[in-house]
DNA sequence: TATGAATGAGCGTTCATTCAT
DNA sequence: TATGAATGAACGCTCATTCAT
């Protein structure tokens, strides 16, 4: 159990996504992921150790590919109010591109048990990191205040840009998450004693 | 069934939060439910259509009780930034003084059937509402910048609570959540484009 | 308990006949022969043993009007022949008057378990007792056969009976139920051995 | 679920017949059916959609090898006299060789909900069929009374072997049922007009 | 007598997991 | 590796019956 190899586990993963979307948490059997990854029931038992594991590692997958592209844009040398913008810009053009994947993230893997989803958190973590030195940055360089209270404003940031996220689905993608990303880091620069009167 | 009166349906409701807040949404079965409130299994069945209709019910007892208290803090002739200041501190004070029902609505209760949760939405709407009417008077009296995104501020203001409840929560009350309303508010009204440097 | 009087006892008879004849055997639950009977539950308890003798109740005193209406045109000084087709006749027309006691004795009632139809097929003794009778006289008489098997004829003319009736219920009375007592009254005539060829 | 096969489909139908018949229908719980078996409860809805359905494939199963039993003598080049004393023989002599098969067929598959029995009723029409074809070669034939109402005459003929076989069931075998189909065919044929009394 | 709120045993069905092939 | 038939524990809900008033 859990070998993590050959193209039956990435069949899986995205199985599990789709299977996820279409049906919701509490309707994506075991069963009904094998049969959308074209592989038996038990098949799923050798390279997953139970249905938790599934999930978790569809998370993980995810996630781990979301991240890394993230970081990828900030390593540049940009200043820390386009960090930011560069961030939400990016979360929001990721889940646009995937809406099974903004589903399965936003709305149907939080209906997981408390236990998965602190798992889900542990993998979230290197995300809010990476919010974390971006504020740092920016308490660094002057551009935000000097009283920013480190901790609340990446509950800030990573608050915000969630319901703004759970807002679009529950909307049905109404309008384009994409523009919402200048006002929204916007906000939230402006939140950190940041000039940006100019940019908006 | 349905019939609300008498004690026994307010036993239901609390041992309902108890019982969620201990053993996870989906170990909540309703013979443990009954068992908490000290009534038989059938009892439940006089009081509520169905599992779900306790479920629900939980949340309208409970956030209706919440949004009440501060709807009722509002209508004092406050500015808007006491208002939102009040706003928040209000929401942190309450799920502070009942933890277990902080954890039935952060995290439990999201693990609901999305059929719940719009449900539970639904009931959420009444909140947002108060916190739309007083975007719309920052904006009308001059604090809030004119091309502020109504919307997406409503989003950053629930985003930002929600968020800071969860993490205090997933933290395990190392902290005093109320001292966070301040700065909470702080930060919201800065982003919103409030002169609030005074203040903090 | 089984104290039979009152109005109160009546009431919750008629009230059990219309109950099963509306919403099936199974469909009939206490509290609904209750209501409908315009008394609590618990009532039901002060005249019955429990809820099959509530069933047994409808059997014996629907059916106990019954056999006496048969009897009570039979005591009149007939021909064998004259005798039987009044039975069927009877039969037919109480059940013709009142479709909900039809649907009751011929459906509903049947689907309780096998050992109240054992306490409903002593209550039908008498009935069977008066066929026995007949065919008896029959015989006595020499309008039958000298070698008719009575046990076979009872049986035949119940049988038939039987299922005439309820094939016309599940034809949803779309004929006269009553124009059939005289061909069915022939035919088994006939098949007795009596010379019917002019009646007919 | 649903799918006909292996050896398993048969044991479960087996398993139900006896069941059925040893508990009376409201005492055969699926885990009882499953347990005769010798499967797990689960393995049952792998065969059938639901209990009922385990219910009808009995009926289905079993009546239909008892009409093709039928059937298949009838082909041959009897009368209409020898036809019809078949038709009973053959009756009496399967359920004298299932005593199970006899009282589920004739009391305990009776109580399920009139939806079941409709059911039941379809699969029945063929035997009727059989009857009625019967009955009118005997017209045709000049065997049976011109005047004879044929759909009356079905009626009797079911009705009374019906009866016959409850009550030998009723009477615990006490009796043997095979000798019982020659007078009740001769009585049959009598009611119908055929002469027959040199047969008897 | 009469009430009706309360009881709690009982059951059909699902589905994650196993294991013989 | 891969299969998929088989397993059986688990749970929401109903309803006949009781009993305090």
């Amino acid at each position: 159990m859990g070998k993590r190899k050959g193209p039956k586990y990435e069949q899986i993963i995205e199985a599990a996504v789709d299977v996820i979307a279409e049906n919701g948490y509490y309707n994506s059997q075991v069963s009904k992921i094998a049969k959308r990854a074209g592989v038996a029931d038990g098949t799923i038992y050798l390279y997953f150790a139970n249905k938790e594991d599934v999930l978790i590692s569809v998370f993980e997958e995810k996630m781990g590919q979301f991240i890394t592209n993230i970081k990828d844009e900030l390593t540049s040398r940009l200043s820390v109010e386009e960090k930011l913008h560069s961030l939400v810009a990016n979360h929001f053009r990721q889940l646009s591109l995937s809406r099974n994947l903004a589903i399965v993230t936003q709305l149907e893997l939080r209906q997981s048990s408390s236990h998965l989803r602190k798992q889900i958190n542990d993998i979230l973590k290197e995300y809010l990191l990476i919010m974390d030195g971006l504020i740092e940055e920016g308490k660094a360089t002057g551009v935000f205040s000097d009283d920013l209270n480190e901790k609340l404003a990446r509950q800030m940031i990573f608050g915000t840009i969630d319901e703004v996220v759970t807002t679009w689905i529950m909307n049905e993608y109404r309008y384009d998450l994409n523009e919402l990303a200048a006002p929204v880091a916007s906000m939230l620069l402006q939140g950190f004693g940041a000039n940006v009167r100019a940019k908006q």
